[in-house]
DNA sequence: CCTTGTGAACTGATTCACAGCT
DNA sequence: AGCTGTGAATCAGTTCACAAGG
Protein backbone atom coordinates (compact mmCIF):
# COMPACT_ATOMS: atom_id res chain seq x y z
CA UNK A 1 0.00 0.00 0.00
CA UNK A 2 1.49 3.41 -0.96
CA UNK A 3 0.26 6.13 1.79
CA UNK A 4 3.40 7.90 1.05
CA UNK A 5 2.44 10.45 -2.05
CA UNK A 6 5.16 8.77 -4.03
CA UNK A 7 7.41 11.41 -5.37
CA UNK A 8 6.77 12.22 -8.66
CA UNK A 9 9.61 12.22 -11.08
CA UNK A 10 9.75 15.43 -13.40
CA UNK A 11 8.88 13.03 -16.42
CA UNK A 12 7.33 15.16 -19.35
CA UNK A 13 4.10 13.50 -19.92
CA UNK A 14 3.85 12.22 -15.97
CA UNK A 15 3.44 14.66 -13.44
CA UNK A 16 0.16 15.97 -12.22
CA UNK A 17 -1.48 12.22 -13.15
CA UNK A 18 -2.63 11.25 -9.94
CA UNK A 19 -0.77 8.47 -8.31
CA UNK A 20 -4.11 6.72 -8.04
CA UNK A 21 -4.89 6.78 -11.46
CA UNK A 22 -1.15 5.21 -12.33
CA UNK A 23 -1.91 3.00 -9.96
CA UNK A 24 -4.65 1.48 -11.97
CA UNK A 25 -2.78 1.06 -15.25
CA UNK A 26 -0.94 -2.22 -14.42
CA UNK A 27 -4.73 -3.99 -13.68
CA UNK A 28 -5.96 -2.02 -17.48
CA UNK A 29 -2.93 -3.88 -18.99
CA UNK A 30 -3.42 -7.07 -16.81
CA UNK A 31 -6.92 -6.92 -18.93
CA UNK A 32 -5.74 -6.22 -22.21
CA UNK A 33 -2.76 -8.77 -21.74
CA UNK A 34 -5.60 -11.71 -20.68
CA UNK A 35 -7.66 -10.59 -23.64
CA UNK A 36 -5.22 -9.95 -26.06
CA UNK A 37 -4.31 -13.94 -24.71
CA UNK A 38 -7.89 -14.64 -25.22
CA UNK A 39 -7.64 -13.69 -28.96
CA UNK A 40 -9.78 -10.21 -28.52
CA UNK A 41 -8.90 -7.57 -30.49
CA UNK A 42 -11.09 -4.88 -29.59
CA UNK A 43 -13.05 -4.00 -26.31
CA UNK A 44 -14.58 -1.14 -25.05
CA UNK A 45 -14.37 1.05 -21.57
CA UNK A 46 -17.86 -0.89 -20.93
CA UNK A 47 -16.01 -4.20 -21.49
CA UNK A 48 -13.60 -3.46 -19.80
CA UNK A 49 -15.62 -1.99 -16.39
CA UNK A 50 -17.55 -5.04 -16.36
CA UNK A 51 -14.81 -7.36 -16.20
CA UNK A 52 -12.85 -5.27 -13.37
CA UNK A 53 -15.76 -4.40 -11.55
CA UNK A 54 -15.15 -0.53 -12.20
CA UNK A 55 -17.33 2.15 -14.25
CA UNK A 56 -16.85 2.48 -17.49
CA UNK A 57 -16.70 6.05 -17.02
CA UNK A 58 -13.37 5.98 -14.76
CA UNK A 59 -11.82 4.17 -17.07
CA UNK A 60 -12.24 6.79 -19.74
CA UNK A 61 -11.37 9.20 -17.48
CA UNK A 62 -8.63 7.68 -16.42
CA UNK A 63 -6.89 7.27 -20.13
CA UNK A 64 -7.91 10.63 -21.14
CA UNK A 65 -4.60 11.59 -19.26
CA UNK A 66 -2.33 10.39 -21.70
CA UNK A 67 -4.98 11.60 -24.44
CA UNK A 68 -4.11 11.76 -27.93
CA UNK A 69 -2.13 9.05 -28.35
CA UNK A 70 -4.89 6.45 -27.48
CA UNK A 71 -6.56 4.43 -30.08
CA UNK A 72 -10.19 4.85 -28.83
CA UNK A 73 -12.57 4.39 -31.67
CA UNK A 74 -15.97 6.22 -31.17
CA UNK A 75 -18.44 3.77 -31.78
CA UNK A 76 -16.32 1.12 -31.88
CA UNK A 77 -13.98 1.09 -28.95
CA UNK A 78 -10.39 0.02 -28.60
CA UNK A 79 -7.73 -1.41 -30.25
CA UNK A 80 -6.58 -4.20 -27.30
CA UNK A 81 -2.99 -4.31 -29.34
CA UNK A 82 -2.55 -0.78 -29.58
CA UNK A 83 -3.92 0.90 -26.15
CA UNK A 84 -1.87 -2.48 -24.50
CA UNK A 85 1.66 -1.07 -26.22
CA UNK A 86 0.77 2.59 -25.18
CA UNK A 87 0.32 1.74 -21.62
CA UNK A 88 3.70 -0.25 -21.99
CA UNK A 89 5.11 2.71 -22.47
CA UNK A 90 3.73 5.28 -20.63
CA UNK A 91 4.45 2.37 -17.51
CA UNK A 92 7.95 2.44 -19.31
CA UNK A 93 7.61 -1.78 -19.06
CA UNK A 94 8.29 -1.29 -23.20
CA UNK A 95 11.75 -2.76 -21.84
CA UNK A 96 12.75 -5.07 -19.73
CA UNK A 97 14.64 -4.21 -15.99
CA UNK A 98 16.97 -5.42 -13.84
CA UNK A 99 15.68 -6.57 -10.96
CA UNK A 100 17.61 -7.72 -7.86
CA UNK A 101 16.22 -10.26 -4.97
CA UNK A 102 17.20 -10.07 -1.50
CA UNK A 103 17.06 -12.86 0.56
CA UNK A 104 17.19 -16.69 -0.47
CA UNK A 105 14.52 -18.24 1.90
CA UNK A 106 11.40 -19.65 0.28
CA UNK A 107 10.18 -16.68 -1.00
CA UNK A 108 13.22 -15.40 -2.49
CA UNK A 109 13.12 -19.03 -4.45
CA UNK A 110 9.78 -18.36 -5.45
CA UNK A 111 10.50 -14.52 -6.74
CA UNK A 112 13.20 -15.93 -8.62
CA UNK A 113 11.50 -18.77 -10.46
CA UNK A 114 8.69 -16.89 -11.13
CA UNK A 115 7.90 -17.24 -15.05
CA UNK A 116 5.51 -13.71 -14.69
CA UNK A 117 8.11 -11.14 -14.45
CA UNK A 118 9.51 -11.31 -18.09
CA UNK A 119 6.29 -11.09 -20.41
CA UNK A 120 5.70 -8.05 -18.15
CA UNK A 121 8.97 -6.22 -18.53
CA UNK A 122 10.97 -7.26 -15.51
CA UNK A 123 14.32 -9.60 -15.63
CA UNK A 124 15.80 -11.25 -12.18
CA UNK A 125 19.25 -11.12 -12.55
CA UNK A 126 20.65 -11.11 -9.33
CA UNK A 127 19.80 -12.98 -6.10
CA UNK A 128 21.42 -11.98 -2.34
CA UNK A 129 21.67 -13.58 1.01
CA UNK A 130 23.59 -12.83 4.04
CA UNK A 131 23.32 -17.16 4.96
CA UNK A 132 27.40 -18.73 4.44
CA UNK A 133 25.15 -21.48 3.58
CA UNK A 134 22.95 -20.37 0.74
CA UNK A 135 26.04 -18.12 -0.53
CA UNK A 136 27.19 -19.90 -3.85
CA UNK A 137 24.09 -22.10 -3.99
CA UNK A 138 22.62 -21.88 -7.56
CA UNK A 139 19.02 -20.61 -8.12
CA UNK A 140 17.56 -20.66 -11.39
CA UNK A 141 20.92 -20.58 -13.24
CA UNK A 142 21.98 -17.89 -10.95
CA UNK A 143 24.80 -17.66 -8.06
CA UNK A 144 23.40 -16.41 -4.74
CA UNK A 145 25.55 -13.95 -3.56
CA UNK A 146 26.93 -12.23 -0.44
CA UNK A 147 24.59 -9.21 0.57
CA UNK A 148 28.38 -7.65 0.55
CA UNK A 149 28.71 -7.61 -2.97
CA UNK A 150 25.80 -5.65 -3.15
CA UNK A 151 27.53 -2.46 -3.48
CA UNK A 152 29.05 -3.71 -6.41
CA UNK A 153 26.70 -5.78 -8.56
CA UNK A 154 23.62 -3.06 -8.34
CA UNK A 155 26.00 -0.43 -9.45
CA UNK A 156 27.60 -2.59 -12.49
CA UNK A 157 25.02 -4.30 -13.93
CA UNK A 158 22.87 -0.87 -13.55
CA UNK A 159 20.05 -2.38 -11.42
CA UNK A 160 17.51 0.49 -10.17
CA UNK A 161 15.11 -1.99 -8.54
CA UNK A 162 15.01 -4.63 -5.83
CA UNK A 163 12.59 -7.33 -4.17
CA UNK A 164 13.60 -7.29 -0.37
CA UNK A 165 12.61 -10.80 0.55
CA UNK A 166 14.51 -10.74 4.35
CA UNK A 167 13.45 -11.09 7.72
CA UNK A 168 11.84 -8.40 9.14
CA UNK A 169 14.79 -7.60 11.26
CA UNK A 170 17.41 -7.01 8.44
CA UNK A 171 14.90 -5.08 6.20
CA UNK A 172 15.64 -1.57 6.84
CA UNK A 173 19.19 -2.15 6.68
CA UNK A 174 19.49 -3.87 3.67
CA UNK A 175 17.06 -1.05 2.31
CA UNK A 176 19.86 1.28 3.31
CA UNK A 177 22.32 -0.57 1.52
CA UNK A 178 20.24 -1.29 -1.56
CA UNK A 179 19.53 2.56 -1.99
CA UNK A 180 23.24 3.37 -0.93
CA UNK A 181 24.55 1.40 -3.86
CA UNK A 182 22.09 3.18 -6.44
CA UNK A 183 18.35 1.05 -6.16
CA UNK A 184 15.81 3.41 -6.62
CA UNK A 185 12.44 1.29 -6.32
CA UNK A 186 12.13 -1.46 -3.93
CA UNK A 187 8.97 -3.78 -3.80
CA UNK A 188 9.07 -4.74 0.33
CA UNK A 189 8.23 -8.23 1.34
CA UNK A 190 9.04 -7.84 4.90
CA UNK A 191 6.24 -6.70 6.89
CA UNK A 192 7.75 -3.07 8.39
CA UNK A 193 7.66 0.13 7.17
CA UNK A 194 10.54 1.57 5.26
CA UNK A 195 12.46 4.78 5.70
CA UNK A 196 13.48 5.73 2.42
CA UNK A 197 15.14 8.81 1.10
CA UNK A 198 13.06 11.47 -1.26
CA UNK A 199 12.98 9.94 -4.78
CA UNK A 200 13.24 6.37 -3.68
CA UNK A 201 10.04 4.52 -3.96
CA UNK A 202 9.04 1.84 -2.50
CA UNK A 203 5.95 -0.73 -2.76
CA UNK A 204 4.59 -3.63 0.51
CA UNK A 205 3.37 -6.68 -0.22
CA UNK A 206 2.24 -7.73 2.97
CA UNK A 207 -0.31 -11.01 2.82
CA UNK A 208 -1.52 -10.33 6.19
CA UNK A 209 -2.65 -6.73 5.38
CA UNK A 210 -4.61 -8.28 2.83
CA UNK A 211 -5.93 -11.23 5.23
CA UNK A 212 -6.81 -8.61 7.91
CA UNK A 213 -8.47 -6.64 5.52
CA UNK A 214 -11.15 -9.11 4.73
CA UNK A 215 -11.72 -10.55 8.06
CA UNK A 216 -13.07 -7.30 9.10
CA UNK A 217 -16.18 -8.32 6.70
CA UNK A 218 -16.08 -11.28 7.61
CA UNK A 219 -17.32 -10.66 10.93
CA UNK A 220 -17.52 -12.02 14.43
CA UNK B 1 -5.28 -3.90 -5.06
CA UNK B 2 -9.22 -3.63 -4.83
CA UNK B 3 -11.15 -2.05 -6.96
CA UNK B 4 -14.32 -3.21 -6.81
CA UNK B 5 -16.06 -2.01 -3.58
CA UNK B 6 -15.43 -4.87 -0.93
CA UNK B 7 -19.37 -6.12 -0.13
CA UNK B 8 -19.91 -4.85 3.18
CA UNK B 9 -21.33 -7.41 5.43
CA UNK B 10 -23.81 -6.22 8.00
CA UNK B 11 -21.84 -6.35 10.68
CA UNK B 12 -23.23 -4.31 13.53
CA UNK B 13 -20.46 -1.94 13.74
CA UNK B 14 -18.83 -1.91 10.69
CA UNK B 15 -21.50 -0.62 8.13
CA UNK B 16 -20.79 2.99 6.81
CA UNK B 17 -17.27 3.10 7.51
CA UNK B 18 -15.04 3.74 4.49
CA UNK B 19 -13.46 0.56 3.05
CA UNK B 20 -10.35 2.72 2.19
CA UNK B 21 -10.44 3.22 6.41
CA UNK B 22 -11.05 -0.36 6.76
CA UNK B 23 -7.96 -0.71 4.53
CA UNK B 24 -5.62 0.98 6.57
CA UNK B 25 -6.10 -0.21 9.81
CA UNK B 26 -4.17 -3.51 8.97
CA UNK B 27 -1.47 -0.96 8.81
CA UNK B 28 -1.93 0.64 12.21
CA UNK B 29 -2.07 -2.53 13.48
CA UNK B 30 1.58 -3.44 12.42
CA UNK B 31 3.08 -0.59 13.06
CA UNK B 32 1.70 -1.08 16.55
CA UNK B 33 3.14 -4.22 16.73
CA UNK B 34 6.28 -2.91 15.74
CA UNK B 35 5.91 -0.83 18.64
CA UNK B 36 5.80 -3.10 21.37
CA UNK B 37 7.88 -5.30 19.95
CA UNK B 38 10.27 -2.12 20.55
CA UNK B 39 8.97 -2.22 24.49
CA UNK B 40 7.52 1.49 23.36
CA UNK B 41 4.18 1.58 25.49
CA UNK B 42 2.40 4.54 24.36
CA UNK B 43 2.49 6.53 21.37
CA UNK B 44 0.69 9.46 19.62
CA UNK B 45 -1.03 9.96 16.19
CA UNK B 46 1.99 12.29 15.35
CA UNK B 47 4.20 9.77 15.82
CA UNK B 48 2.70 7.10 14.37
CA UNK B 49 1.82 9.77 11.08
CA UNK B 50 5.57 10.42 11.22
CA UNK B 51 6.73 7.23 11.13
CA UNK B 52 3.82 5.47 8.40
CA UNK B 53 4.12 9.12 6.30
CA UNK B 54 0.43 10.01 7.12
CA UNK B 55 -0.87 12.76 9.00
CA UNK B 56 -1.78 13.04 12.34
CA UNK B 57 -5.21 14.17 11.62
CA UNK B 58 -5.91 11.20 9.73
CA UNK B 59 -4.89 8.55 12.01
CA UNK B 60 -7.31 10.27 14.34
CA UNK B 61 -9.84 10.72 11.99
CA UNK B 62 -9.83 6.95 10.84
CA UNK B 63 -9.92 5.88 14.68
CA UNK B 64 -12.88 7.97 15.61
CA UNK B 65 -14.78 5.46 13.70
CA UNK B 66 -14.57 3.11 16.49
CA UNK B 67 -15.34 5.79 18.90
CA UNK B 68 -15.69 5.64 23.05
CA UNK B 69 -13.68 2.05 22.85
CA UNK B 70 -10.44 3.54 22.01
CA UNK B 71 -7.79 4.23 24.37
CA UNK B 72 -6.47 7.98 23.24
CA UNK B 73 -5.66 10.01 25.93
CA UNK B 74 -5.81 13.27 25.64
CA UNK B 75 -2.19 14.68 26.25
CA UNK B 76 -1.03 11.42 26.74
CA UNK B 77 -1.48 9.50 23.23
CA UNK B 78 -2.12 6.30 22.79
CA UNK B 79 -1.39 2.77 25.13
CA UNK B 80 -0.17 0.79 23.04
CA UNK B 81 -1.16 -2.60 23.89
CA UNK B 82 -4.68 -1.53 24.05
CA UNK B 83 -5.13 0.11 21.13
CA UNK B 84 -3.33 -3.00 19.66
CA UNK B 85 -5.71 -5.37 20.83
CA UNK B 86 -8.70 -3.01 19.93
CA UNK B 87 -7.57 -2.90 16.59
CA UNK B 88 -7.25 -6.72 16.79
CA UNK B 89 -10.97 -7.37 18.03
CA UNK B 90 -12.42 -4.24 15.18
CA UNK B 91 -10.29 -6.68 12.29
CA UNK B 92 -11.65 -9.89 13.79
CA UNK B 93 -8.26 -10.96 14.46
CA UNK B 94 -8.26 -11.61 18.37
CA UNK B 95 -8.59 -15.16 17.59
CA UNK B 96 -7.17 -17.86 14.42
CA UNK B 97 -8.58 -17.92 11.25
CA UNK B 98 -7.49 -21.42 9.55
CA UNK B 99 -6.74 -20.71 6.09
CA UNK B 100 -5.98 -23.25 2.78
CA UNK B 101 -3.38 -23.04 0.38
CA UNK B 102 -3.98 -24.15 -3.68
CA UNK B 103 -1.10 -24.53 -5.43
CA UNK B 104 1.97 -26.42 -3.90
CA UNK B 105 4.45 -24.36 -6.36
CA UNK B 106 7.76 -22.65 -5.04
CA UNK B 107 4.89 -19.87 -3.57
CA UNK B 108 2.42 -22.58 -2.18
CA UNK B 109 5.55 -23.64 -0.32
CA UNK B 110 6.81 -20.20 0.65
CA UNK B 111 3.46 -19.42 1.85
CA UNK B 112 3.27 -22.84 4.10
CA UNK B 113 6.35 -22.31 5.72
CA UNK B 114 5.98 -18.26 6.08
CA UNK B 115 5.93 -17.97 10.11
CA UNK B 116 4.33 -14.86 9.92
CA UNK B 117 0.87 -15.51 9.86
CA UNK B 118 0.09 -17.01 13.53
CA UNK B 119 1.42 -14.04 15.38
CA UNK B 120 -0.87 -12.13 13.06
CA UNK B 121 -4.48 -14.65 13.21
CA UNK B 122 -3.83 -16.90 10.71
CA UNK B 123 -2.80 -20.88 10.73
CA UNK B 124 -2.64 -22.11 7.50
CA UNK B 125 -4.18 -25.82 7.82
CA UNK B 126 -4.53 -27.51 4.34
CA UNK B 127 -2.76 -27.17 1.12
CA UNK B 128 -4.11 -28.79 -1.63
CA UNK B 129 -2.75 -29.29 -5.68
CA UNK B 130 -3.54 -30.71 -8.65
CA UNK B 131 -0.14 -32.36 -9.60
CA UNK B 132 -0.17 -36.21 -8.74
CA UNK B 133 3.68 -35.98 -8.49
CA UNK B 134 2.84 -33.48 -5.44
CA UNK B 135 -0.04 -34.92 -3.42
CA UNK B 136 1.26 -36.85 -0.57
CA UNK B 137 4.09 -34.65 -0.30
CA UNK B 138 4.68 -32.73 3.31
CA UNK B 139 5.07 -29.70 3.54
CA UNK B 140 5.41 -27.94 7.14
CA UNK B 141 3.80 -31.23 8.47
CA UNK B 142 1.23 -30.85 6.03
CA UNK B 143 -0.15 -33.50 3.51
CA UNK B 144 -0.50 -32.00 0.08
CA UNK B 145 -4.02 -33.60 -0.82
CA UNK B 146 -5.37 -33.42 -4.04
CA UNK B 147 -7.88 -30.68 -5.12
CA UNK B 148 -10.31 -33.06 -5.63
CA UNK B 149 -10.31 -32.95 -1.79
CA UNK B 150 -11.75 -29.15 -1.50
CA UNK B 151 -15.18 -30.08 -1.50
CA UNK B 152 -14.92 -32.06 1.71
CA UNK B 153 -11.92 -30.84 3.48
CA UNK B 154 -12.89 -27.09 3.30
CA UNK B 155 -16.38 -27.25 5.22
CA UNK B 156 -14.46 -30.02 7.45
CA UNK B 157 -12.12 -28.13 8.92
CA UNK B 158 -14.03 -24.95 8.72
CA UNK B 159 -11.85 -22.90 5.96
CA UNK B 160 -13.51 -19.02 5.33
CA UNK B 161 -10.28 -18.32 3.96
CA UNK B 162 -7.87 -19.57 1.09
CA UNK B 163 -4.71 -18.62 -0.60
CA UNK B 164 -4.74 -19.13 -4.49
CA UNK B 165 -1.08 -20.15 -5.72
CA UNK B 166 -2.42 -21.96 -8.91
CA UNK B 167 -1.05 -21.00 -12.28
CA UNK B 168 -3.51 -18.09 -13.85
CA UNK B 169 -4.96 -20.58 -16.25
CA UNK B 170 -6.68 -22.28 -13.37
CA UNK B 171 -7.54 -19.47 -11.12
CA UNK B 172 -11.22 -18.87 -11.63
CA UNK B 173 -11.63 -22.56 -11.86
CA UNK B 174 -9.96 -23.45 -8.12
CA UNK B 175 -11.81 -20.19 -7.30
CA UNK B 176 -15.04 -21.23 -7.90
CA UNK B 177 -14.42 -24.89 -6.51
CA UNK B 178 -13.33 -23.04 -2.98
CA UNK B 179 -16.28 -20.97 -3.02
CA UNK B 180 -18.93 -23.83 -3.75
CA UNK B 181 -17.18 -25.42 -0.83
CA UNK B 182 -17.59 -22.14 1.81
CA UNK B 183 -14.34 -20.40 1.15
CA UNK B 184 -15.86 -16.33 1.48
CA UNK B 185 -12.13 -14.75 1.47
CA UNK B 186 -9.62 -15.15 -1.20
CA UNK B 187 -6.17 -14.08 -1.58
CA UNK B 188 -5.56 -14.28 -5.34
CA UNK B 189 -1.86 -14.23 -6.33
CA UNK B 190 -2.67 -15.03 -10.22
CA UNK B 191 -2.71 -12.00 -12.17
CA UNK B 192 -6.08 -11.86 -13.39
CA UNK B 193 -9.33 -10.88 -12.02
CA UNK B 194 -11.52 -13.30 -10.74
CA UNK B 195 -14.89 -13.00 -11.03
CA UNK B 196 -17.03 -14.22 -7.44
CA UNK B 197 -20.24 -13.82 -6.32
CA UNK B 198 -21.82 -11.34 -4.17
CA UNK B 199 -20.51 -11.70 -0.15
CA UNK B 200 -17.11 -12.73 -1.56
CA UNK B 201 -14.10 -11.26 -0.65
CA UNK B 202 -11.06 -10.57 -3.31
CA UNK B 203 -7.48 -9.20 -2.57
CA UNK B 204 -4.79 -9.71 -5.18
CA UNK B 205 -1.32 -9.76 -4.84
CA UNK B 206 0.74 -9.29 -7.83
CA UNK B 207 4.00 -8.05 -7.85
CA UNK B 208 4.37 -6.93 -11.62
CA UNK B 209 1.41 -4.43 -10.72
CA UNK B 210 3.25 -2.78 -7.84
CA UNK B 211 6.66 -2.75 -9.83
CA UNK B 212 4.88 -1.54 -13.14
CA UNK B 213 3.65 1.52 -10.91
CA UNK B 214 7.23 1.95 -9.60
CA UNK B 215 8.51 2.14 -13.18
CA UNK B 216 5.77 4.84 -14.23
CA UNK B 217 8.15 6.94 -11.85
CA UNK B 218 11.65 5.57 -12.65
CA UNK B 219 11.07 7.48 -15.65
CA UNK B 220 12.22 6.67 -19.93
C1' DC C 1 -27.68 2.08 -32.65
C1' DC C 2 -22.88 1.97 -30.65
C1' DT C 3 -18.79 4.23 -28.96
C1' DT C 4 -15.08 7.97 -26.84
C1' DG C 5 -13.57 11.99 -24.41
C1' DT C 6 -14.68 15.65 -21.28
C1' DG C 7 -16.59 19.66 -18.64
C1' DA C 8 -19.77 19.99 -14.86
C1' DA C 9 -21.79 18.12 -10.91
C1' DC C 10 -21.40 15.40 -7.24
C1' DT C 11 -19.61 12.37 -3.83
C1' DG C 12 -16.16 11.08 -0.81
C1' DA C 13 -11.68 11.70 1.61
C1' DT C 14 -8.31 14.63 3.86
C1' DT C 15 -6.89 18.41 6.34
C1' DC C 16 -7.77 22.28 9.29
C1' DA C 17 -8.43 24.19 13.54
C1' DC C 18 -10.15 24.23 17.95
C1' DA C 19 -12.84 22.84 22.14
C1' DG C 20 -12.02 20.02 25.87
C1' DC C 21 -9.35 17.08 28.72
C1' DT C 22 -4.73 15.44 31.05
C1' DA D 1 2.57 22.37 27.82
C1' DG D 2 0.70 18.16 24.72
C1' DC D 3 -2.82 15.42 23.28
C1' DT D 4 -7.46 13.51 21.32
C1' DG D 5 -11.71 13.73 18.87
C1' DT D 6 -14.53 16.18 15.68
C1' DG D 7 -17.29 19.62 12.96
C1' DA D 8 -16.25 22.62 9.16
C1' DA D 9 -13.67 23.62 5.20
C1' DT D 10 -11.00 22.13 1.59
C1' DC D 11 -9.28 19.11 -1.68
C1' DA D 12 -9.48 15.04 -4.58
C1' DG D 13 -11.85 11.39 -7.01
C1' DT D 14 -15.87 9.63 -9.35
C1' DT D 15 -19.87 9.78 -11.92
C1' DC D 16 -23.06 12.16 -14.91
C1' DA D 17 -24.49 13.39 -19.15
C1' DC D 18 -23.78 14.88 -23.60
C1' DA D 19 -21.48 16.52 -27.89
C1' DA D 20 -19.28 14.46 -31.62
C1' DG D 21 -17.85 10.64 -34.37
C1' DG D 22 -18.53 5.78 -36.40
Amino acid sequence: MSNLPSSHELDLTSDEIPDIVIGRLPIYLRALNQMASMGREVTSSRELGEYLGMSSAQIRKDLSHFGGFLSGKQGTGYHVETLRNRLQQVLHVDREWPVAIVGAGYLGHALAHYRGFIPRGFRVVAVFDVDADKIGQKIDGMNVMSVDRIAVEIPTQGIQIAMLAVPVEVAQSVANDLIKAGVRAILNYAPINLAVPEGVHVQYIDPVVELQHMTFYLGA
